[in-house]
DNA sequence: AATGAATGAGCCTTCATTCAT
DNA sequence: GATGAATGAAGGCTCATTCAT
């Protein structure tokens, strides 16, 4: 390692940022895990590289800290999805790449997912304090908007398809497939859960999309 | 049965069923809002017509109450997919109805939608931990595969068809439509769950269920 | 002892009043030693006979702990004065009585004292939330209306004296003499508060009181 | 003083004297407010210009900064009296000069009563352990004492009359009035508290102390 | 069958204080 | 002189559970 200032061993705390994201990050995984009253502020603490005063610190209480962590993960899942280059491609091309990026997305963010979960078990109560998980929802809606005008521009999309709709549909399937993968799995089997199975019902979905986007005649 | 004993003015209480019962009814409503680490022994015991005591004189504890309540929403849906009654159905009618069926019996069990997402969260500890449940769920998949075996008997339905696919598809949409219904109208507007838009949806889940069972040629 | 029914060890304490009561004895000296804030539960719990969890289950919490206490002082303040027997005197001796046992009875409680002070130094927002303390004061200024009008009528009191002044001014040297007593005396020597000095003291508030309340050419 | 170095723009932190009495300032006004447990170092470093540290750098701890306050407020107050010039006065008239000017300057510094209240309430510790506040009792003292002799030897006071018995009930009423206003308004109405009110009590009181120092055929 | 009283363990939070720069 | 970062100790309160009747 060639890190030319090396840290004493006591001072590499002094990094606020660091300590942030440190306890952000320990935070996302309890909370995930075990939901917010399950959650204990000691457990986080004490997988945490400083004392648990600072999680007062710098979050002021449990609820402050659960609202950081679920704002953090879905940044991350918006910068996932804004992370697709969809240039250069036909709309069913299009809209087959967003299925299958929402539905590989979701299957790499579980914790994301249980948050989600979690927070509707809440009734969105958190969700709705925050004013920037709102602005991250907006472009995956502008995105399909624009390419549901293409589509059906180019004689390709049926007429009444929708975008918000369409995000639904992707959603409800990505979602569900990592959310309900426990209690599916255990009632009917894990067979959908292997890699096999995954790829299977991944096709399963973006053939359920398409047949609501897409002409039947111009599918081939 | 011929209970004729009518009951002293001041011993209803004397009926243990009636108390288990009314236990459960409360518990259940509570477990669904907030959860297991969420729900307060205390507010059960104050929401029945009896003592905190009897929780602990019927269903030991905690976790023995919220397997009770596991137990029951499961039978409740499954008894309502039961009631289904499919005889004299084609397979295209009859799959179109038990997905309806399926998306409105979601719709009107919120309370075993939330525990479902409650189980998830705990990784399905309790539900693995019933023997009854596995039961109640056979049938759903029994009933599937018949009806896949005589779609694919006349002709209609595709070759690949998987009636463990087609649950999973038809419970997915139908899932997370009451399961996110709350993140999913604040960040994407209310539309979708007006009583339109449920009904628009429900078409579109019918859809897609049907493009991934039946023929194209088979269809209109 | 002829404690005829020897409580068996651990059941004595199955007397809830005996516990309230116990527990408010206790949290009357530590709130009265250490004021709200600087009392503990934790400390009051320990001298108690029971667990630190009891004074939650009948007082709810800190502050109903210490409303009550001080619900309590009032009241045995009050009783204290309304055991006075004025019956038989003439207005300058029922006067005098009233002074001497007002004295008295502030100097035999100084929990009471202390309490009062606390309560004014958070702006007496605690009594304010009482119903019972204002009917307990109300009944020493009837005392002192009627004890008033008959000294005017007899021709021996002041036309101008007023009985929520006089109450005021009996109170203000009562009240000093115990909760000022410790910087007094750091400050002026603890003569006073010696009894000689305290019995001296007694007799100038009479004297000043009876100089408010009499006539000069009605004294001696 | 001839300070004329001009303070550069952004270190006028740097004046010890003025930071410390910045701090001194915020903390009197707290601990007055809430008490010695009941402030908060935070809430008092807030409020001031410099950071919490400086506090500790100033004043060693909580308990030395709230000595620092008490002795601040004491000064004060034995300012105000020996702004009184008496030259000039008779006894009956000087007495009269001391009885309002207390009363008056406890009215007008309810930060030093609530603090004195605060200090009874522990029991002085705090008064006792300084060397400062001692001397500066001894003045009114002695003004009372030269007083006495003054109207004795004219034969206008009592032969009895004490200089720490007058002191004692000045400053008793004067006191109390400050002190107890909150729960006295409360229980008794705001009567006495009006500008009026207040009057008729310097009157009450200013007639109290007279009557116990002089002889009653010296007064009109 | 039923209950009011009681509790130990633990949870979230706060506070005065110190560290490292 | 001055500060933001960090903490150990403790404080108020809650919770599932049990006791005694």
């Amino acid at each position: 390692m060639t890190d030319q200032t090396p840290r004493r061993k006591s001072s590499w705390k002094q990094d606020p940022e660091a300590v942030k994201v440190d306890i952000l990050k320990v935070a996302t995984a309890e909370f995930a895990d075990r939901g917010l009253s399950g959650a204990r502020i000691d457990e986080i603490a004490a997988k945490t590289s400083v004392s648990k005063r600072m999680i007062y610190y710098y979050y002021s209480d449990k609820e402050g800290l659960y609202r950081a962590v679920l704002e953090g993960v879905y940044a991350r899942l918006r910068a996932n999805e804004n992370a697709l280059d969809l240039s250069g491609l036909d709309p069913v091309a299009a809209l087959t790449a967003i299925t299958k990026a929402t539905f590989d997305s979701h299957h790499a963010l579980p914790d994301f997912i249980r948050l989600v979960m979690i927070e509707n078990i809440h009734h969105a109560r958190y969700m709705k304090q925050s004013d920037v998980i709102p602005a991250l929802n907006s472009s995956i809606i502008a995105k399909l908007s624009a390419l549901c005008e293409a589509g059906k521009a180019a004689g390709i999309f049926r007429a009444d398809v929708d975008p918000v709709e369409l995000h639904w549909m992707i959603s409800a399937m990505s979602f569900y497939n990592v959310s309900n993968r426990e209690t599916f799995s255990h009632s009917f089997g894990g067979e959908l859960h292997t890699e096999d199975g995954q790829n299977r019902l991944r096709g399963r979905v973006v053939d359920a999309v398409l047949s609501m986007a897409v002409k039947p005649e111009a599918r081939v």
